[in-house]
RNA sequence: GCCGAGAUGGCGGAAUCGGUAGACGCAGCGGAUUCAAAAUCCGCCGCCGCAAGGCGUGAGGGUUCGAGUCCCUCUCUCGGCACCA
């Protein structure tokens, strides 16, 4: 690209008569009126000029939480920084701002508060757009986009329903965190050891229908688009292909015959080559199996329901105990038809793969422990030379499939990884019990969530029709905005003049869906709109073309967001390109440069109550003592003049925790 | 538990290829200037030691003439783990 003119701009009178060379520099006069000349002349106004490079430097939105903290000025600072230096080079700057202005703080505000989460929500926008503004950044807001507004999301709906009738959204069961006292759906983050945060019940696994976004159709073309954007970090890039989790291994199937019946049990392996080693299958408490199995054994239906207990973050199922219990059911080994034992496992998840997994306690460490724990059967059937296989000792060349020959495994005997796998899977295929098969790790996203601050989903329910997207004419699906937040169940779900409706297709009175969509939905494609944020004819405008052409030219935000949003926001990009809208030159990849800035830090100081629970105290209440060397050697509470602990170098979000009085030491 | 990143003075960080560890900045200390202060300028500033010297890049091993840098093992911290945003 031939290197732009630079471009100077008159100096309006004021702003010439402030910035004349003075001894101090006085920001309230400077700056004033530094923005005020900026204001008048339009200096950030971003106007497509095809005659001209453009530049589209983006941060991420702010969540409208209240007032700006140290992390937004750094990041929007690098941004204007950017985008300032841009336009001296010549280039059309484009530097936008908006707000993700949906989600559950607002209406935790609103619990607290009893403020409904919209006036909340617009207030704080009021408040951090002026923060913005004082701070004197080159941004254009007559493009200011924010989530909550019916301007923006009735877009989104339209969008849901195009995606709808392509079959890229659809409905299934999902697995969400139940609160039985408060009833209602918890997010992750509100289960606090296995406990709702308010209520302080047990949390349960419940299974309710959600609509789901097809992202894996897309794992193929996410995984390989990775290799294009050289302008991003490479760890990102790494974590983002480790998350897609592609594997290559069998689908394979256990048959077995129950109450007269021959069915099968499918299970997904990436070491097919130790199928001669299985001893056990384990299932999910929610599996099919499992269920039939507790009609007739009480013990295993009261382990059932234990298992059903606590919360569905992936985090806390990965790092409890494993425990299982034997069904007394036994399904056929597919090569050899012995009969291998199922049990069901508390670590064996519905919602992943096929709801069970094949067990070989020889060659797998989960398995391993899981085995002797419960003292089934390990069996060797990989061998390495020059290594001596012990059953009571877990060795790490156990497992690793590098390294290694098939013993006791019959025919297979002498067959490395691959050759076992490939006559494995020949002889499974032969017996129609199974076949090769490409996984993903990446699941598809389920976009339902039971809560009233967010996009409503544009569905009607009806008796006769089914599931009918809200045609286009009806669109949005306005958010009734005076609501009462009690923190139990949805409040849509409690009003009928929202969801009593007719429907679409019929004309007969049918219900409106009142689940609302995942906030990360929003986040997905604002962006795109940030070229056309006055279009109320349409979704997307051929001025996107101009402002993301060969991608986003920078995009800055926290390290936080590497995987989820920036992968729901590629996807989002693909998706519309498949759409093909009227006039619209398909993007690929919507961020050509990715920077992602660190969590900011500061010295935190805390108390220890009589629990011994940590009372963390805000620095600008505490005075520090240094030696004679500049080294702190101790610090004081204000109020009251007595120690405090020093605790390092910490996140923000320390502080952010501080709850209740402050203990004496 | 799994994936990713990291650990160097009181603090933020340099050291691009394996070659003088701590550039640059902040804080601190000393001095100049000043009635005094602020501001500014000059100097000192890893730890122990009066010094000579010794020690020192999270811990422990290893490779090398030589390791912050390469290899192995471990510890801790941070980000993410699909309903926080």
């Amino acid at each position: 690209m031939a290197r732009p003119k630079p471009c100077h701009e008159p100096l309006n009178s004021a702003f010439a008569k402030v910035s004349n060379m003075q001894e101090k520099y006085h920001p309230a006069d400077i700056e004033r009126a530094a923005q005020a000349h900026w204001q008048q002349t339009g200096a950030a106004r971003a106007v497509e000029d095809p005659s001209r490079p453009k530049y589209y430097c983006l941060s991420m939105f702010p969540y409208p939480s209240g007032k700006l903290h140290m992390g937004h000025v750094r990041n929007y600072t690098i941004g204007d920084v950017l985008a300032r230096f841009h336009k001296m080079l010549g280039f059309n700057v484009l530097q936008p701002m908006g707000w993700d202005a949906f989600g559950m703080p607002a209406e935790n505000a609103a619990i607290q508060n009893k403020v409904p989460p919209a006036k909340w929500t617009y207030a704080n926008i009021d408040y951090m757009r002026s923060q913005l503004q004082r701070l004197g950044f080159a941004i254009d807001w007559e493009r200011e986009v924010a989530t909550c507004s019916p301007a923006y999301y009735r877009w989104e709906q339209w969008l849901f329903t195009r995606l709808f009738e392509k079959g890229l959204i659809y409905k299934k069961l999902g697995t969400v965190n139940w609160d039985p006292v408060d009833q209602t759906v918890l997010a992750n983050e509100q289960v606090i050891d296995g406990r709702g945060w308010r209520s302080g019940a047990l949390v349960e696994k419940r299974e309710i229908p959600m609509y789901y976004m097809k992202i894996t159709a897309y794992a193929e073309e996410l995984l390989a688009d990775l290799d294009k954007l050289d302008g991003w970090p490479e760890q990102v890039r790494l974590m983002q292909k480790n998350w897609i989790g592609k594997s290559t291994g069998v689908r394979l199937a256990f048959p077995y015959e129950l109450d007269g019946k021959a069915d099968k049990l499918w299970v997904f392996t990436t070491r097919a080559d130790t199928l001669m080693g299985v001893t056990f299958v384990a299932v999910a408490a929610e599996h099919p199996l499992a269920a039939r199995a507790a009609q007739d054994n009480p013990a295993l239906a009261a382990f059932i329901a234990e298992c059903k207990k606590g919360g569905v973050a992936e985090a806390d199922l990965a790092t409890m105990e494993k425990k299982g219990m034997p069904t007394g059911l036994c399904v056929q080994h597919p090569l050899s038809g012995a009969p291998i034992p199922v049990w069901v496992g508390n670590y064996v998840l519905m919602s992943y793969g096929e709801g069970a997994v094949m067990a070989v306690p020889g060659h797998d460490e989960r398995d391993f422990a899981f085995a002797q724990q419960y003292g089934l059967p390990i069996r060797q059937v990989i061998a390495v030379p020059g290594e001596t296989f012990d059953a009571t000792v877990w060795q790490p060349w156990y497992g690793d499939k590098t390294v290694g020959v098939c013993v006791n495994s019959g025919k297979y005997d002498g067959l490395d990884h691959a050759a076992a796998v490939d006559a494995i899977a020949a002889d499974l295929a032969a017996k129609g019990l199974g076949e090769k098969k490409t996984q993903f790790r990446l699941r598809d996203w389920g976009i339902s969530r039971q809560r009233y601050w967010g996009c409503p989903i544009p569905i009607v329910h009806c008796a006769d029709c089914g599931d009918v997207p809200v045609p286009d004419a009806q669109l949005p699906v306005l958010l009734p905005e005076n609501v009462e937040i009690t923190g139990t169940g949805s409040p849509l779900a409690r009003m009928p003049e929202f969801f009593e409706t007719t429907c679409p297709k019929c004309g007969k009175p049918a219900k409106r869906e009142t689940d609302t969509m995942d906030t990360f939905v929003e986040s997905s494609w604002y962006f795109l709109r940030y070229a056309c944020p006055d279009n109320d004819q349409a979704m997307l405008d051929a001025r996107v073309n101009y402002w993301c052409q060969g991608g986003i030219d920078q995009y800055i935000g926290g390290i936080e967001h590497a995987i989820l949003h920036l992968l729901y926001a590629r996807f989002f990009t693909k998706l519309i390109r498949d759409l093909g809208l009227p006039g619209m030159a398909p993007l690929d990849e919507p961020f050509k440069r990715l920077l992602t800035q660190g969590m900011v830090v500061a010295p935190t100081f805390y108390r220890e109550g009589a629990d011994g629970k940590k009372c963390w105290i805000n620095p600008a209440d505490v005075d520090v003592s240094t030696d004679e060397r500049g080294r702190p050697r101790g610090a004081t509470l204000k109020a009251d003049g007595l120690p405090v602990r020093i605790g390092g170098i910490e996140t923000g979000c320390r502080s952010r925790r501080t709850t209740g009085s402050i203990p004496r030491p």
